[in-house]
Parts: structure tokens; sequence; C-alpha cells
DNA sequence: AGTTTGAGTGTACGTTCGTACACCGAAAAC
DNA sequence: GTTTTCGGTGTACGAACGTACACTCAAACT
């Protein structure tokens, strides 16, 4: 005996979620059969019960799992910051980083945000606000921020997240395409520019 | 007889476009099975064909339906242009109204395209690509935008139409709650002065 | 050692699915 | 007036669906 029982259930719990997110991939959670994920990993229909009440369910477990990652970007964002104006392509390149080694985990954010169950649009989109959050906070540390309102931070962070999670979802939308991602980067690169001019100049005219 | 065959069968497909749209509202097309948009149109599964091929091809001939919408949209936006910095005012109070009168349209948009079928995904992406270039076209006869090169204008407008797109979805994730939308609209108003800010002072920089 | 627990099994049900096929009946074409 | 066209019908099928229920059998607990 090698694997405890907690163990056991755990590998087939992961196997569970890999097979879900793996089938939904070219549809949505909202059109996955729990038989399709059972054949998948190899059990029966009714054993998925032993680990998740329904198909909504496993969906807010992705929903949490994906956000670990999504976190995980932040806080490379954060300690990579390197002070200068280079943190723009920093980010950029951080984002496009984890955007393909977590290429599943964003298609699904991406999905099921507009279309899937009722319950996981909101969890997304809660997680998605929190995001905006943290980040107007990371902003408001930034020199040349002090004497903006915490209404203008929030506006501002909510646009980077935009243009953002946009570039995200058109670097998914490419895949194999080497030459239209670097496209895609580039204009990310010069949008968020775009918004630093804008912002840098902000309140000195309004 | 006051119904030639012709108008008979205009007035079935119309029924089927309607029902589809109004039954994909809390799922997605790809969950929407043929015999759901027959029995809610009244007729039996097998005279679903008369019409169409398949879910797919009801699906391109709702973004086409769609975007006809949105292309009003913006023609409405054009004729309205009153010249002044009114402009963004103008311009989002358009796009609420828009949103409001075409919901479902919208909501079909915006859900579509990233959870439809393969081929409905990309009809909605070439066609926000299309949108973005036309409006490219009339930034360019914007005043002050005269030295801008091409690409500048395209990233811009790309921009711009993301920020649009994320709050005809914030709109339409809110029904119901003015005072939440009302807010939206204010946060949308302000991310536009900012880009504006930033594309009034571009090249000036760099 | 004996008992309990619980992940996974196997069968069985009623429902819904897409679609094949033969058919109808009135508008359209001749 | 006869024939053709074609939107819609009705039946019928095998497949997939969610889920209820009774089961096994090894790990975990006592």
């Amino acid at each position: 005996m090698t694997e405890t029982r907690g163990e056991r259930k755990e590998r087939t719990r992961r196997a569970i979620l890999d097979a879900a997110l793996a089938l939904c991939e070219e549809s949505s959670l909202v059109a996955l059969s729990l038989r399709q994920v059972a054949k998948e990993v190899g059990i029966v229909p009714t054993a998925f019960y032993r680990h998740f009440d329904s198909i909504e369910a496993l969906g807010l477990a992705l929903v949490d799992e994906s956000f670990v990652s999504l976190r995980a970007m932040l806080l490379d964002v954060r300690r990579s910051n390197p002070g200068f104006d280079h943190t723009i392509d920093s980010s950029i390149g951080i984002l496009v980083e984890h955007v393909h080694r977590q290429r599943a985990h964003f298609m699904f954010i991406a999905r099921e945000r507009a279309a899937g169950p009722a319950q996981v649009r909101e969890a997304i989109n809660r997680e998605i606000k929190l995001f905006e959050h943290e980040l107007a906070t990371d902003l408001a540390r930034l020199p040349g921020t002090a004497a903006w309102s915490s209404d203008d931070l929030r506006i501002l962070s909510g646009l980077i997240v935009t243009a953002m999670v946009a570039t995200a979802e058109a670097i998914l939308r490419s895949p194999g395409r080497p030459d239209v991602e670097k496209q895609i980067v580039e204009d990310a690169r010069v949008q968020l520019r775009m918004v630093l001019v804008g912002a840098l100049n902000w309140r000195s005219r309004s």
C-alpha cells in the first residue's frame, strides 16, 4: 500500500478537474455532461457524486483553482517591478508567460465569465473586481498618483484590467501563430503606454 | 388567403431566430437543442431543417442579425456627432440606449463570442475587428490625429472598442439596478476621457 | 480481530436528444 | 385543371443523458 485513502480520492478529484477543463475547452461548462467527464476519467457516472454535487459545483472549484494562477501572476508582477517605466514591458511579458503556462485556466475563465452557469459567472466577475481593486492599490503606490482620488484610481485600474483581459483573450484566440501573437503583444504595449500618457496628464487639465 | 407561401416561411424563420435568442439567453448556443427551439416555436423537430442546416447555421444568422443592430449604433454615433467634446457623452448615451433596446442581441454576442461554436466565434470576432477598423477611420477625421500613424489609430480604436464592449457587458450584467448602471456609465465616461487625454498628448512625447 | 466507512461498481429507469423516413395538403407553377 | 413544390406532420430508432438503488471490498477506526 503506497497510497492512503485520502490521497487516492484527491487523485481522482484532480483527474475530474483536469478532464472537465479539457472537455469543456471547445464548448462550455453548460454543455458538459457528467457522463462525458466520468468516461474521460475512467470512473462510472455515479462515482462523480462522491466528489461534486453537480457540474456547477465542479465549475466553482475550477474558478477557485484558476484564480490561484491569476494571483500568482499578480505576485510576479509586483515582485519583478523594476521601478522604471519598463514596468509596462515587464508586466505584459509576465501576462503572456502566464497565459501560455495556464492556457486552459485562462480559456476557462474567458469562456465561463460570459457563458457559464449563473453562479460561476458571478464568482468570476467577483474575482475580477477584486483583481481591479488590488491593482488600484498597487497603482496608488506609484509616483504621480498621489493626488488621484480613489475613484479615479479604481476607474483607471478597471480600464487596464479590461485591456489586459482583452489582450489575454486575443492571445488565446491565436494559437500557434507567433507572428499574430507578437502583434497583439506589441499593440497591448502601445495601448498601455497610451493609457499611461493619459494618466500622467490627468488632473492637470481637469 | 392573406399570406403568401414565402411570407409564411419567413414568419416561421423569424420565430425560430427569436426562440433561439430567448432560449440560449441563460446558457449558450452550444447547449441549445434543436428540439427545444422547435417546441418553443410550435413546430415539429424535423421542420427545423426546412430553415437551417444546424444550430450552428442558426447561430451564424443570429450573428449577422445582431451586427445589423450594432452598425445602426455606429451610424447613430456618426450622425449625432456634435463636434464638441460632448462627443464622449453623446456616444456613450447612444451605446447605453442601444444596449437596452437590443439587449438580447448584445447578450448573444457577448456570450457566443467566447463560448459559441467555432464558426460563430470567428464570425463575431471578425465583425468586431471590422468595427475597430471603422472606428479608426472615424477617429482619423477628428482634429488632432492628423499626425498619427495608421497603426496608432488602429491601436487606439482597439482600446476604445475594448472598453466599450466591457461597458456594454457590465450593463448587461446589472439588469434592473439603475444605480449600478449609472455608476458603470459614469466610469465609462471617465475612462474614455482618460484615453482621450492620452490621445491628445500622444506623439508629443514619443 | 472485528466493525465501520466510503470511493467506486453495475444495473436499471424515464427523459431528451438528433435524425431517418413516409406522408400530407395547400400554394405555386404549368 | 392538373401537376409540382415544399413547409410542416407523425412515427420510430438508437444513443446519451441525470440519477436512484443496491452492491463490493479494502482502508481506517475501535
